[in-house]
DNA sequence: CTATTTGCAAACCCTTTGCAAAAAT
DNA sequence: ATTTTTGCAAAGGGTTTGCAAATAG
């Protein structure tokens, strides 16, 4: 796996540096973290992991696809290693960023949408309040 | 239509200042401006509007449920004085954001997706290319 | 008259940048 | 050996806040 993502940099002419390597570990963990996220988890196995490495970083991977930038949350910015076209659900009580699978429905809606308004989806981000949010910790 | 923002202001305990009208009046002029748009727009008008007065009534506003915040462009808010649950169609080629109205495929495909996801939509933003983008300069 | 709002400046937070030292190929 | 990357500190851009003076009701 990790020597997966080494090949993956190679391919991106990018070097594989284990900070580089750890970001990339850490996004396939995590899901939709944030820089700060990043950092404070990376810093727990390399104290001298600085914030700025961690936006270098993910500026490089973005810029070679190879992460996508999810803005829905307020104030920061949230990251993906998932990179496919998909759907974004955003929880409004609990702030959390699930990705959502195309079904039948979707598909069907997205290829009506496509043809009707000739645009080209990338991404669809569904600000809701679910009802039955995995993560929403209600007291 | 100034006299409808001052009564919509005293139904949300707000008092009816110039500068909140003018902020009013403006979101419904503008589509989607970002607060830098607002303040270069009012003060035109009023050039003792300052930027932080934009900023605290932008607030007031969004606290009242009057306008929503909308936080798809990169970097900067985007504020709608259209409240009720809609679509957003934001052009990545040149960072407009518009309207959509509700067709009946999207109607459609919202109740099956609430009742499949047990989720009740607030807002929906598609990032997407458009073909024929009225707001697109292109050359 | 009282409570809110304004405008200014300072503070704040997230993100970016410049640069010399360190590391990858 | 060359180029990229790291880490630090400083700067940048958007947003928030504290406070005294001005204004709305």
């Amino acid at each position: 796996m990790t020597s997966d993502f080494v090949n993956l940099l190679k391919t991106k002419e990018l070097k594989a540096t284990p900070q580089r390597l750890c970001v990339l570990k850490e996004l396939e963990k995590k899901m939709h973290p944030s820089i700060d996220d990043l950092y404070e988890a990376l810093r727990k196995e390399n104290p001298s992991m600085s914030l700025a490495t961690v936006y270098k970083n993910i500026g490089a991977l973005k810029e070679k696809g190879l992460v996508i930038e999810v803005n829905i949350a307020d104030g920061k910015m949230r990251y993906d290693i998932y990179t496919k076209p998909h759907i974004h659900l955003f929880c409004q009580q609990c702030h959390s960023i699930c990705d959502m699978d195309y079904n039948e429905d979707l598909f069907d809606y997205q290829v009506k949408l496509e043809k009707n308004q000739k645009i080209e989806i990338n991404r669809l981000d569904i600000m809701a309040t679910t009802k039955d949010c995995k993560f929403c910790r209600k007291s």
